[in-house]
DNA sequence: GTCTATAATTTGATAGAC
DNA sequence: GTCTATCAAATTATAGAC
């Protein structure tokens, strides 16, 4: 009852691929093609199951953002200190990194927004929008005398941190130095002391 | 005496809308009949002065980090006091944002380094490592009891936070946020200070 | 759902005339 | 140096058989 495919399996195969393409090599560097190789099916498969590019982009991202928001959890949670949940969400991005060894998806898709299609950007933005309300939150409880624009204003400073931090690590070939330029922007940064 | 182009006039030209068409979308998003429409020649043309792309990719981002390093100046330069350096270095990220209303053509390389041809990869790495040679003797300027590493440490955060701020501030389509997250990084961070 | 076959376009690159 | 002409390969996407 369980030898043969399950039904969405080859959709979820596909995200899979497309996903780890885009998170090495963007989105403007495969093809159909090769989501169907890696896959084991033709092109025109994936087609059925992702009409155009465009699709396939969008879905890819949904699904990042929302596994993404799940692995951070609830800003507010009481049994996590907003000391903690700095490092979780940090720690999530070296993961990404480390494990995956590929970028974050949207950091990637960021950099090529421009030549996306429309209906990618708009879930790129998406994500980042939903990463600064995320971050606000936590600063809000770290530092409850801070203004709301100051919570979010250190929101962003994280979020570029990470994002930069993926890009330059891989670009001097030395993932290791993620950690070091995160635990600078701990340290160096007051966040977890005023 | 100047009626007509001068020799190196064209390749000039392909060099600048190469290095814009990069800034704004990306290496693997420009063809070379892009480029010869831009400079109003045909693609043939275009091969004739950069027999590659991938020889083009370089040409554009050696003259780019030349710029770049010429902007800079001498980090030891006793004209200029190290605070103020780190100042210099933010604006000129700031001018390729506002200014150009494009991205650092190395962040934008950086995120699609693993799709690029080899000979541009190191290109890339090589902006990115003065970078942070620069800044690093800034900030032993700036705080002469660091260690090296302390310093370098720095630079890599300073490098990494200003590509990040690039991108996200694109993506959530607010330049302006690029300025807020810089000020965020020089008040945040203890830079200034011990 | 997956396949073969193919259309229509674009790509990086070259040969050779002017 | 720039052009026309062209190539071989790759691209997104569709039609229709199984």
């Amino acid at each position: 009852m369980a030898l043969q495919r399950s039904q969405g399996d080859t959709l979820i195969k596909i995200l899979d691929v497309a996903e780890a393409r885009i998170r090495s090599n963007g989105f403007n560097d495969f093809s159909f093609r090769d989501i169907a190789a890696d896959v084991g099916i033709k092109s025109a498969s994936v087609h059925y199951h992702f009409p155009t590019k465009s699709d396939l982009g969008v879905r890819v991202t949904r699904r990042y953002t929302a596994r993404f928001l799940h692995y951070l959890g609830d800003p507010e949670d009481k049994n996590n200190a907003p000391a903690e949940l700095l490092l979780h969400y940090i720690n999530g991005y070296k993961k990404f990194l480390i494990d995956d060894e590929a970028m974050c998806l949207c950091g990637m898709l960021g950099a090529e927004l421009a030549s996306l299609p429309e209906p990618v950007r708009e879930e790129v933005k998406r994500f980042n929008e939903d990463n600064v309300e995320w971050l606000k939150r936590v600063y809000q409880r770290l530092n409850p005398k801070d203004k709301k624009k100051k919570a979010k204003t250190k929101a962003l400073h994280l979020l570029a941190s990470m994002q930069g931090a993926m890009i330059v690590a891989r670009t001097l070939n030395e993932p290791k130095l993620f950690d070091r330029i995160s635990k600078e922007f701990l340290g160096g940064a007051k966040n977890l002391v005023a």
